[in-house]
DNA sequence: AAAACCAGTTTTTTCTACAAACCTATTATA
DNA sequence: TATAATAGGTTTGTAGAAAAAACTGGTTTT
């Protein structure tokens, strides 16, 4: 392993991907076109604080777009990872390679 | 994607060795039988303070081996993965596996 | 003698995940 | 009818962790 092979590669992780949670998140977006609240909720098993936080992080980053509805006069929020979204996953999982053994 | 397979992954991921910084100390070590601080500090571009931290955590989780000795006068310290730093660092990518894209 | 190096430790700052409490409105239930 | 639960959050508080900066004690170089 030669030094400029690893140099400085965890520099390139990003950050907004590598959280677990979000991890999670995205993995089951990029397989479902649509997700809601509720799943995730009970599915990653979350409290809806802290889920509701990560969502923003996602929407911040543009990651995932968000719809919000009504279902009768009931609030639904669902969600759909964009292209950036997908194409930054991507790019995440090829560099975390660099990271693992051989 | 079914709910049980998704299913609270996140939570298996061993947030000792999920830090990039670690990260690649680890995957360094595992192919470098021996590599001392300053090798560490000038590859991965880390102040001394930050990579002591991460060395001392790394130590703590029985993940690596740190042998101090005298080269004449002046303290050399080199460290080594342990058996146990090795094979939760293979579990580790096990458990990463489950949230990769397919 | 002064400056710089080695291998850190200690201190401080900044950031983040996460939980708990709260909120508004709606709907189910006893 | 009261109350409990659901939906989808926001706000607030805390604990832990990453990172930089400053400090240390000894050594070596200039």
């Amino acid at each position: 392993m030669s030094k400029s092979q690893v140099n400085q590669i965890h520099n390139s992780i990003n950050r907004v991907v590598h959280e677990p949670v979000r991890l999670a998140i995205l993995k089951i977006m990029t397989s479902a076109k649509k997700v809601d609240f509720n799943f995730l909720l009970t599915t990653l098993g979350l409290t809806k604080g802290n889920l509701a936080t990560h969502i923003n992080k996602l929407e911040t980053a543009d990651f995932i777009e968000v719809k919000k509805e009504f279902r009768g006069k009931m609030p639904h929020t669902s969600y759909r990872i964009t292209r950036t979204g997908r194409r930054q996953f991507q790019k995440y999982w090829e560099n975390m390679k660099e990271l693992a053994p051989e």
